[in-house]
DNA sequence: ATTTAAGCGTTTGTATACAATAAGTCAATT
DNA sequence: AATTGACTTATTGTATACAAACGCTTAAAT
């Protein structure tokens, strides 16, 4: 795994602390590696913006719960119009393969009437498949880019997501419309069940938000 | 100035022609550097998709006339987004810049009733701004984020436009409804006004890019 | 006791050297 | 003449060394 993967999913999982200082040198050691690789991948991370300049070096980003708010609207507007467009202009090798992610999705949900924490890991990942086939029939190659760097943020808080089997199910439902729209070419009827879909996320994890202990991943608003 | 920006500026301003692979140590003498800073600007770059990953090294991107439309729905998206918003939550302060932005926009257009190019250099600048002020005033930080990575693209044929002062005068009055409709606060007058303006600028971009003579810039489709 | 200044240590920013790989050229063989 | 193979050159990727800047600790003075 190269230097720029390795500190990403580091951030993602929540190993280092918000507002914690990037050093490079001990990074480096970690992953056997001399500090060049490193400071690129640093580089590259801030441009995404999962760290923050520092006078000198980064910081690992806070994320607000603000912060949350306004990327999941950003989310909707972009998935929602992806939605809309895959709606006019999927073929039916798009519309195979949202199909097919749905079955995958459906297999595991009723997988998950357990709700053990390891088939939670593949309903979420089964569940972006299902996002990027719409994203990828959209005709728009240009959305996928900045949809990639707005989902990212929420990633960092999935660990403590906790979905019942009720919304689970819900979800599913809102996935089969959303499904349907696109196939009979329904764009404002797609757009519309994905905006429902994608807030229902976002009521979901902020709710949740509340109610995690392990709180350094997030800063309070002012302080 | 340092690497990052002396590189970017020189794609926008056409002086590498797309495709070229860009030499780390040729940059790195041009501009008296050593290739450490050089690499990082370039890895910034790659991450906002100017330049594209090779094998080893990274050459120039072509952007084609698809390229520009998609971007361009984006981009109206975005900013027609950003409106909406801002007509919700734009503050006393946010209106003065805007209207500001927006004095200096009606000045700059009368000053160029010669049409020379520094002028138009002029009223891209002032138009900028007033654009910059309604996303400020969104009330979404992130939205800013990926406007400023959606407006570059086009930025490298800006030395090609050329508007008539009847195209300008037309602006000015979508400007003025924009405006308008933020002030009283109409989110989806504004939010269709924003659209119906870029959708204008998109329109002449790529009707004047069949004129443009020198075609380096572009790499037509399935070449 | 508190605040300020100085010095030391740590960490970044830049340069450079070296190794590895890709690309280009030239020659030889079919 | 064309294609393939080997060799040579150029350029990248990584490591390391050095200098400058930042921050922290300690001591001194008010």
């Amino acid at each position: 795994m190269d230097a720029y993967e390795f500190i990403k999913d580091a951030i993602i999982e929540g190993k280092f602390v918000p507002g914690m200082r990037l050093a490079e040198e001990s990074l480096a050691k970690e992953m056997n590696l001399s500090r060049t690789p490193i400071r690129e991948a640093i580089k590259q991370l801030e441009a995404e913006g999962l760290v923050i300049p520092l006078k000198r070096g980064v910081s690992v980003r806070h994320f607000t719960k603000e912060d949350i708010r306004q990327i999941y609207d950003l989310r909707t507007l972009l998935e929602g119009y992806a939605a809309s467009q895959a709606a006019i202009h999927r073929t039916e090798d798009d519309l195979l393969k949202m199909e097919k992610a749905n079955v995958l999705y459906e297999e595991a949900i009723n997988r998950n009437v357990e709700s053990d924490m390891d088939s939670l890991k593949d309903i979420v990942e089964v569940n972006q498949k299902f996002h990027e086939a719409i994203v990828a029939a959209s005709n728009n190659e240009h959305i996928h880019f900045h949809i990639s760097k707005v989902v990212v943020v929420p990633i960092v808080f999935r660990s403590f997501y906790w979905y019942n089997s009720f919304q689970l199910k819900q979800s599913l439902e809102v996935h089969k419309t959303i499904l349907e729209a696109i196939k009979s070419r329904e764009s404002e009827r797609a757009r519309i069940a994905m905006h429902e879909h994608i807030y229902q996320g976002r009521d979901h994890v902020l709710k949740h938000l509340e109610q995690i202990k392990n709180i350094h991943l997030l800063k309070e608003e002012g302080k």
